[in-house]
DNA sequence: GTCTATAAGGAGATAGAC
DNA sequence: GTCTATCTCCTTATAGAC
């Protein structure tokens, strides 16, 4: 009952690639080492990916090809729409849980490390980063403005200055590699919460 | 009347390492291409610097030994520290156009590329980068405060929200090497300014 | 301080047996 | 798919002449 052709290699040495990229940059991982860590030799690796780079590439189309932010608008939470600050508070909950899976913390690392390198083929950038759940919230944040909710001010300046500080909040923490302070940033996202619900309020 | 053993060359060697680590980061940058812009042989590189991690330390520690943003605080825009909205847009354009130049916007790269590294001696992270200009409003929020000009508010949770958006516009136009859209950043910046003094006004 | 020459090892990648 | 063996190139770093 396996997809066709896999002994699940492939994917251990997706994960164990993403772990040293995370870790150490691009450059900085060896094939010769995700090999050692996976358990194989280093010309197996080549049966799976014909370049190193194709393995970096991998990693980046399928982690762009998972949509997460606009489930967890239209999860629970929705019910608290009309609720503003409880609604910013859920959603501040459920996005640094997201966030603080192993998996989202090295690929923002990889992200935040290899963006600035010159590469063919796969884009890397912060800004597609920061853009979806923004996205998102201007979208929220026009709807409430339209059932006045709160003042009326441009949604995607709220937007912006909503996210950024969750953003940065993220960045932060993102040093811990097993995420062990969760709590800390969520502390600082409700008091950011709360902040910035009585900035925009009626 | 030069610096005693100094040709220019060791200088020449950090400009040209900094540029290429902020590109393509420590590892993806070898001895041989710094030495070769620099235009002398591999070798000579060892008269000034014993090993590579050697440069990458001189860059970080004489990086950190600048102190910069309380300098702009202490400038003329104290004059306006009556004028919180004017103020904060003032600071605004003083900081960003210091972060515009090339030595600060290679700086700031290469840290972001390598705050994630394991390394031995010299620490980078993100949060001392944060924390300076962080310290300085949590003062001038403080003294807001004090004289009345702003709602009484955490003055460390004010400086989180006002300088974290500064930060995530920084990072968002870090990526173009010429810094050619310092206009697009100061006019967000601006925005921002703008809303936060809404927020925090009596 | 800079050069030539060279050491010693690590890198990505391929050929061909099983 | 995995292995051994191997190629070729690049890496940091040192020795010693000028």
């Amino acid at each position: 009952m396996r997809p066709k052709g896999k002994t699940g290699t492939r994917k251990k040495i997706l994960d164990t690639a993403l772990e040293m990229f995370s870790l150490y940059g691009y450059k900085g991982s060896s094939i010769r080492l995700i090999a050692k860590k996976v358990g194989i030799r280093e010309s197996s690796v080549y049966s799976h990916f014909k370049s190193k780079a194709e393995i970096l590439n991998a990693l980046i189309t399928e982690y762009k090809s998972r949509k997460v932010s606009a489930e967890i608008i239209s999860d629970k939470i929705l019910d608290y729409i009309d609720k503003p600050e409880i609604f910013m508070k859920k959603f501040c909950e459920k996005i640094f849980e997201q966030w603080n899976t192993p998996y989202e913390r090295r690929m923002m690392r990889l992200f935040l490390i290899e963006q600035f390198a010159e590469r063919e083929g796969t884009e890397i950038s912060l800004t597609s980063f920061l853009k979806e759940i923004r996205d998102v919230w201007e979208f929220v944040f026009g709807q409430m403005i339209k059932f006045k909710l709160i003042k009326k001010t441009d949604p995607s300046l709220l937007a912006n200055e909503f996210t950024s500080v969750l953003f940065i909040i993220r960045f932060e923490y993102l040093t811990d590699e097993k995420g062990e302070n969760l709590d800390k940033a969520l502390k600082l996202a409700n008091k950011h919460a709360g902040f910035f619900w009585k900035a925009i309020r009626k």
